[in-house]
DNA sequence: TCAAAAGTGTTCTATCTACACCCATGT
DNA sequence: ACATGGGTGTAGATAGAACACTTTTGA
């Protein structure tokens, strides 16, 4: 730890962004274009030039990749060494958005794309295990809080928390249980409108009280 | 993001080093021995060379403070431009100590002390927030994982066992429900010794099964 | 024999789990 | 009228909270 000479190692922030498509939980990749792995897939980030804080940075790699703001964002971890060829640091957070809202770059010479977490393919540095990370951090956090309104349009149905809910977690949830629980804890109320889609009885709306993290 | 010109902040490592001290939870300070700041109390921390991960500086950092090994340490989070004078970021950590283990500096000018987290001075840069986040992990941890096996020796009492706890958590925990808990986890094993202290009935030692962290 | 902390069980309550039927709608 | 998903309640099991007495020891 001794400060000899100065260091100055870099400084990067790395952010995983979930959405809920085709029912199925999925991340946003990047392909690299610079080595090493270049063409690989990986995570977005980018290099942190100290000008912003650290969550500013975060939210401002989000807009540029997906346009959407007022996203969940939560900063996960910081490793180091990620990139075996320099000495430096990645901050990484993680990002819940709404599909709808997202649009995505396609300017570009490496265009981004979705990709299933269950059906990763091998990234660049260590991004796999820090993606599994990170969908750890929030199937625990959807216990406990109410970060699913970042997955989630201001109306929707119960049926489609339900859904979200069983995407991340992986595993079926009891309709009524699960109805309950949630009307339980007052994060969700309902609008008083209805949305009918079907031949069948219309199910009513329901929205989060407050866009804002609560924990329980 | 762009990087026109390379960005070279600092990476710095904090460890907030906590031990149960006259029945308190408390946490190490130094005093600052360079500007800004000098003279006040803060955590102890470092520049960040790259010359190893962070988790070894931030182990590093915690035995030149305490001289312990094998401590409980785990990354809190990383913020941004805690010193206003210069752009960086400081990885936080936060180690739980078993005083008995520890011998402090006594070398230096500015020699370190244990300060109760409920009655705090001022600290330099924002480390009272810091702190503050560190206790809440703390505590939230102490509910589904063993991470108090940092802070005890290896053979303690029941009684002790709850009073680390009660000193955590800040509220007062029942004696017999405690106990049931605790044996229904499995985490800790009588060892089959007894420890006689008093006028009273000898107390049965236990220890736990596993110094690695175990999640219930 | 007394004081002081260790050790132990049961009842009550709240929470979670499992599960089956009626309702509103479109075709 | 029927097929489809929306909506509801109850009984049993499990986990947590409250609570008082007996045991072992040193003085």
């Amino acid at each position: 730890m001794s400060a000899s000479e100065p260091a100055h190692p870099i400084v990067a922030t790395i952010v995983v962004i979930f959405a809920i498509i085709d029912g199925a939980l999925q991340v946003l990749l990047v392909r690299r274009s610079a080595d090493p792995d270049r063409g690989r897939w990986a995570l977005p980030g980018g290099r942190w030039d100290g000008s912003a804080t650290l969550d500013q940075a975060a939210t401002a790699k989000l807009v540029e990749e997906t346009g959407a703001r007022d996203l969940y964002l939560e900063q996960l971890f910081t490793a180091s060494h990620l990139d075996a060829t320099q000495p430096g640091v990645a901050v990484a957070y993680f990002a819940l958005v709404e599909p709808a809202r997202v649009r995505l770059r396609t300017t570009d010479e490496w265009v981004p794309a979705w990709h299933r977490v269950d059906a990763l393919p091998e990234l660049a540095f260590r991004n796999n295990e820090l993606i599994a990370h990170a969908v750890d951090r929030v199937r625990a956090k959807l216990d406990y809080t109410n970060i699913a309104y970042g997955l989630l349009p201001d109306a929707f149905t119960l049926r489609e928390l339900q859904t979200t809910y069983e995407a991340i977690l992986g595993t079926p949830l009891d309709r009524r249980n699960f109805r309950k629980r949630m009307l339980a804890t007052a994060l969700i109320a309902p609008t008083g409108d209805q949305r009918r889609e079907g031949a069948h009885r219309p199910a009513l709306l329901y929205t989060f009280t407050t866009r804002e993290p609560v924990f329980l």
